[in-house]
DNA sequence: TACTCGTGGTT
DNA sequence: TAACCAAGAGT
């Protein structure tokens, strides 16, 4: 352990007593791994899912984290992932959960068919697993949710597999290391089969997190700390004074904006609700009423869509619109309210819903954002 | 392969 | 400010 806390500081190669300035002067090859898990011993970073160092994993954890992390960040997601564990703090709870409490509790967090996912793989880990998760990839990977990031993440982090899961971070750090010229995705296994040669004969899971968290801290996206990085000049896109413009990928469309409105309807101290289809987008959230979303929609075509409410002629529209960014379209809703008699009955599929009580309900951050421009 | 699928923080 | 990015998976 004393040899391995010298090792962020840049071991020198063995064989050369001679080192001239452009002379690679990192770890050699076969030393990177030693090299990697040195500096992650120095310098991980204290996370609510990550035990001490040298403490076992609970499998449980490790893929709760990890299917919240799924391009997600370690900030958003840290309050969301204690909340679970305190209510549900194992898999057999978490699969005796309902659907809709795992909804209503993720509210908030994003891709909301991972929710759904999470719940259906606590279930099959629960019925066909006898609660306990399979401890290999192969079988990691059959459950919902998981892909082969994630399989491979748990495998190592929670069983010690000798196999290297690749996230972004990884991508990132390894196509700068070898400098691969290679457009994302294409260039996915090319980098696989990098970032395998990092793993140590053991602490797989650790060699996996260290270059997270190289990722995450060191070898960042923008004005990336070479200074500060274990591999040194080792690194290929450093030395080429490029490091930045790793990894390679084709510029994305952005999608077309659409537009709509919602509806937002209140009796009293209640407002009308609605759930969305279970799939697709916000799959099995809670929303107000709301029209089509289309890119040019007809400000007049939308207001047609209003909810049919008996007594219920008048409508005010909200002046400003609300604005928000899904990953491939940017949206504008316009926001109109009405105030139903006491009475009036909800159409069918929808239902009242006390505003005090709001925070409780599956609604997704847009729908917030509608209903906080609506009452203010 | 190329889309779909949220949200918030950075640059 | 627009673009990019974050421990990707499902289709």
């Amino acid at each position: 352990m004393r040899a391995m806390s010298l090792a962020g500081a840049a071991p020198r190669r063995k064989q050369s007593p001679v080192i001239t300035a452009s002379e690679p002067t990192g770890p050699d090859r076969g030393e990177r791994p030693a090299a990697l898990l040195a500096w992650y011993d120095r310098h991980r970073r204290i996370l609510p899912w990550r035990p001490p160092a040298g403490v076992p994993a609970d499998p449980y954890a490790v893929w709760l984290s990890e299917i919240m992390l799924q391009q997600t960040t370690v900030r958003a997601v840290g309050p969301y992932f204690e909340k679970f564990m305190a209510r549900w703090p194992s898999v057999k709870a978490l699969g005796a959960a309902s659907l809709d409490d795992v909804l209503r509790m993720w509210a908030g967090l994003g891709y909301y068919s991972r929710a759904r996912n999470l719940h259906a793989c606590a279930v099959a880990v629960t019925r066909n697993h006898g609660g306990a998760f399979p401890d290999t990839e192969q079988g990691l990977r059959a459950l919902p949710g998981v892909g082969p990031y994630t399989a491979a993440a748990i495998a190592a982090i929670a069983f010690g597999r000798q196999t290297m899961p690749v996230d972004g971070n990884i991508e990132r750090v390894v196509s700068r290391l070898h400098a691969v010229e290679e457009e994302l995705p294409k260039a996915k296994p090319r980098i696989q089969e990098l970032a395998a040669t990092l793993l140590g004969p053991e602490r797989a899971g650790d060699s996996a997190q260290a270059l997270m968290d190289l990722g995450a801290t060191i070898c960042t996206p923008k004005k990336p700390a070479c200074a500060l990085c274990p591999f040194n000049d080792g690194c290929v896109a450093r030395l080429r004074g490029d490091a930045e413009t790793f990894p390679r990928k084709a510029p994305k469309k952005t999608g077309a904006l659409r537009r709509g409105a919602a509806f937002v309807v209140t009796r009293g101290d209640q407002l009308l609700l609605r759930s969305r289809a279970a799939k697709g987008l916000l799959g099995g959230m809670t929303e107000v009423p709301n029209s089509d979303w289309l890119a040019d929609q007809d400000d007049a075509v939308a207001r047609a869509q209003a909810p049919a409410l008996k007594g219920v002629t008048r409508w005010q529209r909200k002046a400003g619109v609300v604005t928000h960014v899904f990953t491939h379209f940017p949206l504008e809703l316009v926001v109109y309210t009405t105030q139903a008699p006491a009475g009036t009955r909800a159409p069918a599929g929808m239902r009242w819903a006390e505003v005090a009580t709001l925070a409780d309900e599956a609604l997704p951050n847009l729908m917030r954002k509608v209903i906080a421009h609506a009452l203010d």
